[in-house]
RNA sequence: GCUCCUGUCGUCUAGUCUGGUCUAGGACGCCAGGUUCUCAUCCUGGUAACUCGGGUUCAAAUCCCGACAGGAGCGCCA
């Protein structure tokens, strides 16, 4: 066991988001890599936005990607609580601390005055930072103020003039002045911390060695180290990792198409095909390979690996990574798999059919090689559950006539006709290649094929056949007729 | 506006640290061909990129400087 702690911290204020799952993913990567723990602290000090269902939707998305955590609300641990609306009292007692070295200060400006002077920092071209006149206010005269006052916050009191420089893992050296940042809030009241402050807290207490998070935090550092050097914390390794971006190369959000993980697992992507595709946005193994397990990509992972630049969420890529994944599933996996799915879309169709399982493995293997999303199942599959419906056109093989095509439909009876209900593919095949000997294939095979299964496009009608029996093949291939006629 | 980060095919990326073997490699996508009644799978081939401008050097995707472009942040959100 290595001392490396990481940890990740989403806030309930909506589902998991693809962007946080691959934080925790890198951080899970490298924590398990390194033999180290990986933390799961939730932020919900934000008591009007966060949410439980939220919560919950963050539990059950990285449990779904197999990225389990040593300690969190849900695993207690050594360093708990973990859930920051349940260490109030760990706060309060530092920023009293700050207070009474008089290293924070209480801020009486509203609300709007604080508006107002932004507005005219931000006309006058400058940086929109309050440097608040109420930093030398005496404490007494302050505390007597808070009694009578309601629009107040408790501020840092930043030093002037100086540089503030961090290694990133992942960027390098990265500096900032500490006049850009202001007097920067850290709690609304004593017992109420925000976020650049309860994190510092947070990490120190629980002993958090590698704040490994998005690029968007790049600028809370400096505030955060200023926090940290105050109350004379040590200083974790940081590493700032791209972000994930839509299409138009701005922050993944809902309007790029689904955001959230719950969203891929009910669309039937595998975990193990998104955990796969979201470890190789942002990094590389540096070699050609693509296709990770969870132990491979454990054992391979390092941060300077990871890219620096951000990475648009390539869906078709993803779709077709997941029909990589697809693919090498056994047919009784797939089957396992493509049940609840199978089951929504019969319920969406008022289906009451009970189909056998030895009957669905069959179908569901056909379907495997063409398969991307399991979602696609039911649709892809629906002939072997009634007969089909469709345009009469579609029978057609190129431009058949309508007594060709009576003709092709009688021939394909007339071989099937010979058979009995338990056949094979290959025997059926071969009477039909027999019958038609050197002639197009298409004449008898298409309108067969579409009597099968109405769709323009679907695996070959002997397999097809022989899944559907006898019987039911020639009922369909005689109400095709019957359009025709 | 200010600060910070980033810039290799449409996309994910290798190569950059340690300059030459890079007429820039792989994958997805797309296109074409093969297999095939169709679709998918499978196989073969093709398409397409070092942001620009200077400099250093015998030699620059790689080092330096400068532009430009994109992104993120600048909350009493996290």
């Amino acid at each position: 066991m290595s001392n490396i702690r990481v940890r990740i911290a989403p806030s309930p204020t909506g589902p998991l988001h693809v962007g946080t799952a691959r934080t925790a993913l890198f951080n899970y990567l490298f924590a398990r890599h390194h033999d180290g723990k990986f933390i799961l602290r939730i932020e919900d000090t934000d008591l009007e936005r966060s949410d439980k269902k939220y919560e919950e939707d963050i539990f059950e998305g990285l449990r779904w990607l197999g990225i389990e955590a040593d300690e969190s609300p849900e695993c207690s641990g050594p360093h708990g609580p973990y859930r920051q609306s349940e260490r109030i009292k760990i706060y309060k007692k530092y920023i009293q601390k700050l207070l009474d070295e008089r290293r924070a200060f209480y801020c009486f400006h509203s609300k709007k005055e604080l508006e107002e002077e932004k507005e005219k920092l931000l006309a006058a071209k400058h940086p929109p930072i309050h440097l608040c006149e109420y930093r030398t206010l005496d404490p007494a005269e302050a505390a007597m103020f808070t009694q009578a006052k309601s629009d107040y916050i408790i501020r840092f009191k930043t030093p002037s003039g100086r540089k503030i420089e961090f290694q990133d893992l992942i960027r390098g050296d990265v500096s900032f002045d500490s006049d850009l940042l202001g007097d920067f809030s850290i709690a609304k009241r004593v017992d109420v911390p925000l976020y650049n402050f309860a994190v510092i807290i947070d990490d120190e207490t629980m002993e958090i060695s590698h704040v490994i998070r998005g690029e968007d935090h790049i600028s809370n550092t400096p505030k955060q180290l200023l926090l940290i050097e105050a109350l004379g914390f040590k200083i974790p390794q940081y590493a700032h990792l791209p972000l994930i971006l839509g299409s138009d190369r701005s922050k993944l959000s809902k309007r790029h198409g689904p955001a959230s993980v719950n969203e891929y697992r009910a669309a039937g992507y595998l975990p193990e095909a998104l955990f796969n595709f979201l470890a190789l946005l942002g990094w590389n193994s540096g070699n050609d390979r693509e296709f990770f397990s969870k132990k491979e990509l454990i054992k391979e992972f390092s941060l300077e690996k990871v890219q620096k630049s951000g990475a648009i969420f390539d869906i078709t890529k993803l779709d077709w990574m997941n029909g990589e994944y697809i693919r090498k599933k056994s047919a009784k996996e797939l089957l396992e798999l493509c049940q609840p799915f199978l089951a929504d879309f019969l319920q969406n169709q008022n289906s009451k059919i009970k189909i056998q399982n030895d009957y669905l493995e069959k179908i569901i293997k056909l379907e495997q090689p063409r398969l991307k999303k399991l979602a696609e199942i039911g649709e892809r599959t629906e002939y072997f559950f009634w007969a089909p419906e469709y345009d009469k056109e579609l029978l057609c093989w190129k431009n058949m006539s309508d007594t060709e095509l009576i003709a092709s439909l009688e021939a394909a009876e007339k071989i099937i006709s010979n058979f009995q209900t338990p056949i094979s593919k290959e025997k059926i095949e071969e009477a039909f290649l027999k019958e038609i000997g050197e002639g197009d294939k298409g004449r008898i095979l298409w309108p067969l094929r579409v009597a099968l299964t109405g769709k323009k496009a679907s695996p070959g009608p002997f397999e097809i056949m022989e899944i559907l029996g006898i019987e039911e093949s020639l009922r369909r291939i005689a109400a095709a007729k019957q359009k025709k006629m």
